[in-house]
DNA sequence: AAGATGACCGAGA
DNA sequence: TTCTCGGCCATCT
């Protein structure tokens, strides 16, 4: 838990392409339950030109936030949409579907 | 140092 | 089922 950013790096960067995963499930993989919210601070904080698939990130409800960036969360959608995940333009979509269990390495 | 804020989550009405 | 309130913890003012 040195560097919190590189922990939440590496387990947006294990999400498969197609697949979205959320605040609360990165939280858990890094080893930290109980800071999703510190999830939103570094993707917040990354930079443009990053490789991480930061736009597979949604919270629980299952649609992307928009928390003072709605503008950027429009981007986050059509990413998504490029990635293969149906979204609607308020960025709800089907965890049911689309939610990444961890356990499906899918590349 | 203390208080307020935040890309959140879960429970209660 | 949808809406509201509180709780978590780190970062910012």
């Amino acid at each position: 838990m040195t560097d919190f950013r590189e922990a939440v790096c590496a387990a947006v960067a294990l999400v498969p392409r197609g697949r979205v995963a959320t605040y609360r499930q990165i939280a858990w993989m890094v080893g930290f339950p109980r800071r999703p919210r510190q999830v939103g601070m570094v993707l917040k904080g990354l930079p443009e030109g990053t490789d991480l698939p930061w736009h597979r990130i949604v919270n629980a409800r299952g649609y992307v936030p928009s928390r003072g960036r709605w503008w950027g969360a429009m981007v986050q959608i059509e990413r998504l949409r490029a990635e293969g995940v149906e979204v609607d333009d308020a960025g709800n979509l089907d965890l049911s579907a689309f939610g990444w269990d961890g356990a499906e390495p899918c590349r």
